[in-house]
DNA sequence: TCTGGGGTCCTTAATCTA
DNA sequence: TCTGTAGATTAAGGACCC
């Protein structure tokens, strides 16, 4: 039997966290919905509705400025818990219709539909249906786009935004992407925008016609040839069910900044005490923390330590985070944003030591022999790196 | 203008090891 | 045993995404 030819959908629910809110009140229907920080805070915007756009507001944007743009807009703090129940319900929905469902994010997913148009039909059929089961079981728009791989099914929802549906048939990938702006492109940030418009280049046409070598000496190797190869329609088309979680982290943004180290340390535990249950929630247990400090001036710092023990308890993460703190490698000064992440997942039997219940390690040997060590030495064991550049300095 | 939170991947540089 | 070196490993930061 034949192969099929890859063909990818990707699925992007519109303004996704501002329709849940006018969806579930009535009130903000056809009202300008900001939903992230409020006013007056610190912060940026979440999602917004397609009424709040109109003003100039987008995702991302400092909430001062949109509270600028748009007075009388309704403001909303996000409601993650209802938006994963929602995502997740939807993503149901998808596995039940389509064989390979990738979950992107929590309000996109790629779905791997070659070969299903004999169950299914054809490329728009497909995507008229998802589209219409969506709205059937959620009240809630999708755009989706079709295409011959990943890039080309996410352009393709992003060109029919909102509540749309395109479909790129091979042979049309070159024309359709030639005249869009190379912003589109993935990977293509502010920065590298920059490098590659001093070229004089806008379009991914136009990129397209760069020679290599000069792409090169802008971005790099690797870079160029991979924004070379998405202007000429390559990508992935590959679809993973399963994307195994490489870390987890846990931060916060003080509402004004901090010199008061007994209150940067009450934050840093209670951090580590949502990071623990997190971890301990999914079962994972990881040797590597990872402190993250940003000062006042937006200046940021990570610093790591690699323990001989994979932990997910509050106490081994919160001694290891404050001793990367106080370690004499971050400058010091007022700080606006402290965080704490694990990563470096280990399988191994000491994970299992660790308490399961939410509560400190339960195993009063291991943590005795931590504590010993960790005053012994002066700083938890046991390889612990600092400064620029890595290496092992135990 | 003034920049959240939670992630991933890549590059660079220092250090370790064979 | 000493020295030089290439490749692997580790840490830090940058860039990006949603």
């Amino acid at each position: 039997m034949q192969t099929p030819a890859p063909l990818i959908a990707h699925i992007d629910l519109d303004a996704f966290f501002a329709s849940v809110e006018q969806r579930d009140n009535p009130d903000y229907r056809g009202k300008p919905v900001i939903v992230g920080a409020l006013p007056g805070g610190r912060g940026v915007v979440a999602a917004c509705s397609y009424e709040a756009r109109v003003f100039g507001i987008h995702s991302a944007m400092p909430i001062s400025r949109a509270y600028r743009l748009c007075p009388d807009g309704i403001y909303v703090r996000p409601d993650m818990v209802k938006y994963a129940a929602e995502s997740r319900h939807i993503m149901q929905l998808l596995d039940a219709l389509v064989p390979a469902v990738e979950k992107a994010s929590i309000d996109e997913a790629y779905l791997d539909i070659g070969g299903l148009d004999n169950t299914l039909g054809p490329p728009e059929h497909i995507g008229t249906t998802l589209r219409a089961r969506i709205w059937e079981a959620t009240g809630l728009t999708a755009s989706v786009g079709i295409g011959p791989n990943r890039l080309i099914a996410k352009l393709a929802s992003e060109a029919c935004k909102p509540d749309g549906l395109k479909v790129v048939r091979a042979h049309e990938v070159l024309d359709f992407l030639a005249p869009l702006p190379i912003r589109n492109l993935r990977g293509m940030g502010p920065q590298t925008l920059r490098k590659i418009a001093a070229l004089n280049i806008r379009t991914i046409g136009e990129l397209r016609t760069v020679p290599l070598p000069v792409l090169e000496t802008q971005l790099g190797k690797a870079a160029a040839a991979g924004f070379l190869q998405q202007s000429q329609g390559i990508a992935s088309s590959k679809i993973s069910a399963a994307r195994e979680r490489k870390s987890i982290s846990k931060e916060t943004t003080f509402s004004q900044d901090v010199t008061d180290t007994a209150r940067l340390r009450d934050t840093l535990r209670e951090l580590a005490a949502q990071l623990a249950r997190t971890a301990r929630r999914e079962q994972l247990a990881g040797n590597v923390i990872t402190l993250k400090v940003r000062y006042a001036g937006f200046e940021t710092f990570t610093r790591q330590a690699t323990l001989d023990h994979p932990t997910h308890d509050e106490r081994a993460l919160l001694a290891t985070g404050w001793r990367l703190f106080t370690g004499g490698t971050l400058p010091t000064g007022a700080v606006r944003l402290i965080g704490i992440g694990i990563s470096g997942w280990q399988a191994t039997a000491q994970a299992d030591l660790f308490a399961a219940d939410g509560a400190t390690v339960t195993n009063p040997k291991i943590l005795e022999a931590i504590d010993k060590l960790s005053d012994k030495y002066g700083k938890p064991v046991l390889q612990v790196g600092v400064g620029k550049g890595g290496g092992k300095k135990s």
